[in-house]
DNA sequence: TCAAAAGTGTTATCCTTACACCCATGT
DNA sequence: ACATGGGTGTAAGGATAACACTTTTGA
């Protein structure tokens, strides 16, 4: 280092180097088929537009000696529930994301986390907070049923326009263009829609300014475009629908290399039960015989010698997961 | 929320929110078969013990708009580098990873990030920082030629007396075994090597008390015994060795299946070559033939026309990496 | 001529995927 | 009887891993 850079060093490690770091929560449930994210109502903060908003709070080393402490304390206080399976995200700290354009706003970094919850009904939760569908803010996400209409009607329409409206590019550097990334984001001229591309996508429509968050941030008039006055989905408060577009994603992704789905079923499911939670997160139909074979061939479950009380139909055995299997098997989830 | 979370809530977002925010770089090449990191060496100060360590400085947001220019910006300062490939890896904010026990430090919150750097030699970088190894931090991690030595010498051994030593359970939960983990991780028993969990072997090592860092976390005296005098390869300043470990682990995951190799290599390059850099980086050896076909299909490389001037053995036809390879394949990674 | 590395061909095996079909229960 | 979901068998196709073998250069 040379010693200007070391005084430079020194310098800016004592002054201004503090910040206010933000714990949030996307904590995931799946009931009835639907995928459930936990809310909690706008606390009146300054910059909250009446959205709601993840569970959240300022993370006070004085108080708790881990983020994961904080976190988990922060939730319980807001939601009255108490966390089990949890996992780091990603840290976002970049200006704009949670301030409006010259406002006074403190900067604030933000680490998203990932919660799973293994509850089925709406019991236990505190006033204020509420279970909402993932795909009431990602409605593009769910293909359950087919390719989702909002997607051929409104979202390809404005992305091709935004690609007609690409500048050509400056530099010598060949960028990737908008038309190419849409195309591999969205699976579009037979690229397969691939489900875990979830915070590509959300920040391809932000960047095309096509989310209401796109707005908050301070955008150049001569960006102002038609586009501009689409609003995808519902919103959430701060850079919460990103960090939930970031859950999404490493959960979808996760089910296929460790077995936290069971971290979202009761202690005893069907084998159909499992295949509509997975549905449910992935957003897309599985193959039911393969479904069955595989999952009883991965030795991640063990029957229990029970049978449901069926809903229509033959009665199904009842499953249990079989923490046994990971020590058994070196990467053990459910590649379906 | 109730009424008392609200003023709790309340209280603690104004008073003692902020934290120092710790930016740390992992910067990667790869130099004649040998998985290089950078380092600077210790700037004297407090809590330091004249340990060399990544390039670090704290995020100052008045200064830099994101995390990601703060980063960049320590990094050229403190070793004249100018970074390519950048990637967030976590956020690490443990009580005792950074202070020896009851000093005074401030709590420190760090982002580690994972860089590549695609030079060759060791020029362009500046005073006081130079190439290491990664091998020397982590030696039980290059199988390059077979099982490492200090596994079976030293790992191994201390790891069983730890599993020996364990606390029979209190609670009803059934935790993972000591010597379950062991087994995972390390690969014993008939378990496969899985040259992904370097980031696991890291931690284990260092809960059994193994390393020099775990003495630096304030232990209970009953938890002192004979591994207590290990110290397993070389330590770093704070947690950055920790930080690399996470490097390692997501690096070598990433090279399946996104073509992050390319950044480590220069324009033109043989098969061989970029055979030695994967197994460099992830430290096994790969059958060679099925090595070439792979790559070959893969599409993510083309021929230039030209041929190396070899270093012994018939010339080999000199490749280049093939951009257009994103736009066609939604995973394009080197399944090796 | 030999060592060293480049390069080609082939085969056995496993895993994935799709399709066809039978079974048990409630209405 | 038939609708609904549970459950089994099997065969085609593709990817992977292992092996044997030829080619082209420098020393």
């Amino acid at each position: 280092m040379t010693n200007h850079a070391q005084r430079q060093a020194d310098k800016t490690a004592d002054a201004a180097a503090s910040v206010k770091l933000g714990l949030n929560a996307a904590i995931v449930s799946v009931q009835k088929c639907h995928p459930q994210i936990l809310l909690v109502k706008d606390r009146g903060t300054v910059g909250a537009g009446g959205l709601d908003s993840l569970p959240y709070g300022p993370f006070t080393p004085l108080e708790h000696r881990t983020l994961e402490i904080g976190l988990r304390n922060w939730v319980t206080q807001q939601t009255g529930l108490d966390l089990g399976y949890v996992e780091q995200l990603y840290t976002f700290g970049d200006r704009g994301r949670h301030a409006k354009k010259s406002d006074r706003l403190p900067h604030i970094v933000s680490i998203g986390y990932l919660a799973l919850s293994g509850i089925q009904d709406e019991t236990t939760i505190a006033q204020g907070s509420q279970w909402r569908s993932w795909y009431y803010f990602m409605p593009w996400e769910d293909w359950r049923n087919g390719k989702p209409s909002i997607l051929k009607d409104e979202i390809e329409p404005l992305l091709k326009q935004w690609a007609g409206r690409e500048p050509s590019s400056v530099s010598s550097a060949r960028p990737i263009m908008r038309k190419d990334r849409i195309r591999i984001c969205f699976g579009l001229d037979g690229v397969p829609w691939d489900e875990e591309k979830v915070l590509e996508r959300y920040e391809l429509l932000y960047e095309a300014g096509l989310l209401a968050e796109s707005r908050l941030d301070g955008r150049k008039a001569a960006e102002i475009w038609q586009g501009e006055m689409a609003a995808l989905g519902q919103p959430l408060q701060f850079d919460h629908r990103r960090i939930l577009a970031t859950a999404m994603g490493r959960l979808r992704g996760k089910l296929k290399y460790r077995p936290v789905v069971f971290e979202l079923m009761p202690t005893m499911f069907t084998l159909l039960e499992l295949q509509l939670v997975i549905e449910a997160v992935t957003g897309t139909r599985l193959h039911k015989q393969n479904f069955r074979r595989l999952v009883e061939a991965s030795g991640l479950v063990e029957k229990t010698g029970d049978t449901s009380t069926n809903t229509g139909g033959r009665p199904a055995k009842l499953f249990r997961f079989r923490p046994d299997a990971l020590l058994e098997r070196p990467e053990p989830g459910l590649r379906v």
